[in-house]
DNA sequence: CATGAATGAGTCTTCATTCAT
DNA sequence: GATGAATGAAGACTCATTCAT
C-alpha cells in the first residue's frame, strides 16, 4: 500500500450525465463491499466489481480509495449534522424537555434510517482520514447544540459546549451499540424513549437555581 | 503464502515464565505499533522487530497475526469487565445514586487509565475478529451491571437489561471523544462529574412508583 | 506509480551469506533485463524473475526499483572512477602526451570491459535517480583529471577544470557511439588510438607560450 | 487495452492546414510534458491536455504513443542533420580549421538553439523506439562529414568515415554534459571556442604525411 | 470529426506465513 | 528453539487505447 500523501477530494466533477449515475453507483458498492467484508478487505478491485465498472473507472471518480470513502462518509455526515442543525435551530427558546426530545428524535433518526450505511462507516470514521471528517461533523453538531441549549427558558447552562458534547456523546453510544446489532431488538425500540428521559433528566439537572418551580431535579 | 483462515487462539500456554514475559512483551510491541503505525501498517514483522524477537518466534505464541491481537484486545477488556463485575458486586443493594458513582468511577479508570491502550485496540475492536470479543465483554457487563441495579433499594426497573444497556453506552459515547482525542481537555476534566450526573438522573428517573419520597424526577 | 519519495539506498547489508550471492544475482539479472527489454520495460517481476528469486526478496535487498538499479549504476560508476583517479595520480608530473595515453586507456579499459553493462546503465544514468550519481562521478573524475593537467611541465592550462571536463567529455562521445552499437568494429579497434592522437593534440595545444621547445600549437 | 507493437509512422498526412497546426502544438505539448514529467509520466491524456485538444483527438494524428514521440525526435534530429550537411557541403574544398569552424558552429548552434527540446528528447532518443532514429541520423551526418573531410586541400584522411565519426562524437560528449545541465555556464561559454581547437588540432594531426613543411601540424 | 469515459493488463510494493539453517 | 530469508498472492494505482455519444 505505498500512499502517497494525497487530497481526499473528489477527482472531478460530472461532466457527462452518465457520471452522476456512476458516482451513485460507487457510493453504494462501497457501502455493500463495507458491510460484507469489512474496512480491511475493503479494496479498489472489490469496490468497483461490486459497483459493475472497471477499477480504472473508479480512478477516474476519486484519486484514491480513501477519497471514495471520505465522500461516502461526508454525504452521510452531513445528512445527520444538517438534520441536528435543522431540528436546533427548529428547537430554540423551547424547554429542555422539548430540546431532548427533539435532539434525540432526529438524531436516532437520521443516523438509524439506513443503518446498514451508518453502521459500514464506523470504521473508517474512526480511520485517518474519516476521523477528521468525523470531528468536524461532530463539532458542527456540538456548536448547534450549544445554541440551542443557551436559549432554553427553563435551565441556565454553566458551560453550554461541554453539555452540548455530553449530550452528542450520550446518544453515540448506545446508538453504537445498536448498530453494530449487539443489542437486542427490544433494546432498539426503546431506545428513543429512554434516550429522551435521559437527556430530559440531565438537561433538567442543570436547570438554574434560580428556577422557582420547585425542587431541582437532582434534590431528591 | 496468505492468510488461511485460522483459529485466534493463543498456541500455547504460557507454561514457562520465559514465555509470559515473551508474550507480554509481545503485547507491549503490538500495542506501541498499533498506536505508531495504525492498524493497517501493523504487521507481524513490525510487531517482532519492537519487541525485539523474531518473527518467527512470535509465531511460536500466536498462530497468526489476528490472534496476537485479539490477544491483547481480550487482555484490555477483560480488565475492563473484570473491574466494572467487581463494581457491581461491591455496589449490590447501595441506593442509585451510590452505583451510579461506582460504575462512572470504575468504567473511567479502567478506559481511561491507558488511552494510549484503549485507542490503540479500538480499530481491531471493529473489525471482523475483534467485535465478538467486544461483544461478549459488552454482554458480560451488562449483566453485572443488571443484576447490581435489581438490588437497589431505591429504584425498580421494569427492564433492568435495557437500563444496564442504557448505562452503559451513555458512559461509552463520550469516552469515546475522549479517547479519540477531540474533546478538549476540561472536557475530559469534567466528564465524571457529569456522567455520574448525567446516571444518577437516569436512574433515578426510573425509580419505582411506590417510591414515598416525591414526585418522580420526570415529573417536572 | 504512485512512487513515494523514498531513498535509493539498499535496505540491509548481507547479514547472511546467501545474501551477498543474491545481490549480485539481483544485479546481473538487472543488467540483463535491462539490455534485453530497455529501461521501460526493465520492471521489478522482470528483474526478480530473471535472478530467478521472488519480487519480495527482490524488496528485502531494496526498497525499490530505482534503488536496485541505482546500486548498479553505482558500482559501476565507481569502478571508472576510480580507475580513472588511480590513473590520474600515476600520471602526475608526466608530459601532457603520456597523460593523453593514461587517461585515454584506462578510460576505454574501464567503459568498454562490459560493454553490456555500460551500455545497459546508459538510460538509467539519464534519468532522476541516476542523474546525480553519474553528476557526481562526472565531477570526481573531473577533479582528478584537473589535478593532473595542472602538474604538467610542459603545458600550462588556463582553466584546468573546463580542459579536463572537454577532456572527459570528448571521450565520452565516441564511447557512447561505439557501446550503442552504431559504430562499425573497425571504429571500435581504432578508437584508442584516434582518441590518444585527438587528446594529446588538444592538450599541446595548450602549451604555455613560455615553452621553448618550438612554435606553441596556438601560435597560428 | 494495452500496447500493442504497432508502426510509428504517423497516422496521416497534414493534408489540411488544421491538420499541420494542430500537429505542431502536439510537437510542442509533447516536449512540455516531457521536460516537465520526464519521459516516464510522458503519457497520451498528458499531452493532449497541454495540446488542448482530446486524446481521441491525439489517436486521430498517431497511432500510438511512440509514434508521436518518435515524429517529435525525427523532426528535431532532421533539422540537426540538416543543418550539419548544409554546413558540409558550404565547407566543401575548404581547410580543415574552417571545416573544424563550420562544424561545431552548426552542430552547437543547431543542438543548443533550444536546449529544452534537445535534453527532453534525450531519453526517448535512448529507447528502443527513437535509437534505430538516432542511429540513422548519425550515419546521415557522418556521410556528409567524411565527404567534406575527404574534400580538404590541406590533409588527407586515411579512413575519413571514421574521422568523422571521432568528429561527430568528440562534439557530442561536451554538449551531452552541457545539455544535462552539469557543466557550469562558463563551460557552455567557452565549448565552441574549445571544440575549434580540439577538432582543428585533431583534423590538422592528420594532415597527409606527404606534407613535406616540416613544420607543426598547426603552423598552416 | 471531436470528445472523454471506460477498460483492464501491468507496475510497484507490502505482508502473513513458512522453513532451512 | 530461535532466526530471518524467501515466497507470492493481493492491493493501490496508472495509462495506452477504444468507442459510444
Amino acid at each position: 500500500m505505498p500512499r502517497v500523501l494525497a487530497t481526499l477530494k473528489p477527482r472531478k466533477f460530472p461532466l457527462q450525465a452518465r457520471s452522476a449515475a456512476t458516482i451513485e453507483t460507487l457510493h453504494l458498492a462501497a457501502i455493500q463491499v463495507l458491510t460484507k467484508e469489512g474496512l480491511g478487505r475493503c479494496t479498489t478491485t472489490r469496490i468497483a466489481v461490486r459497483a459493475g465498472i472497471s477499477v480504472g473507472s473508479l480512478y477516474q471518480y476519486y484519486p484514491n480509495r480513501d477519497a471514495l470513502l471520505a465522500a461516502v462518509l461526508k454525504q452521510h455526515l452531513d445528512a445527520v449534522a444538517g438534520a441536528v442543525e435543522q431540528a436546533c435551530r427548529a428547537g430554540h427558546g423551547k424547554p429542555v424537555e422539548a430540546m431532548a426530545f427533539a435532539l434525540v428524535t432526529t438524531f436516532l433518526d437520521a443516523k438509524l434510517r439506513d443503518p446498514a450505511k451508518s453502521r459500514a462507516l464506523y470504521a473508517f470514521g474512526q480511520e485517518r482520514g474519516g476521523a477528521q471528517l468525523a470531528a468536524r461533523h461532530r463539532a458542527q453538531m456540538v456548536t448547534a447544540i450549544a445554541a440551542m441549549l443557551s436559549s432554553a427558558p427553563d435551565a441556565r447552562f454553566e458551560d453550554s459546549a461541554v453539555t452540548a458534547m455530553m449530550a452528542l456523546g450520550v446518544m453515540m453510544g448506545p446508538v453504537q451499540a445498536v448498530l453494530e446489532g449487539r443489542a437486542p431488538p427490544e433494546f432498539a425500540a426503546r431506545l428513543e424513549r429512554e434516550l429522551v428521559v435521559l437527556l430530559s433528566s440531565y438537561l433538567q439537572a442543570h436547570r438554574s437555581p434560580l428556577n422557582q418551580s420547585g425542587k431541582p431535579a437532582t434534590a431528591t
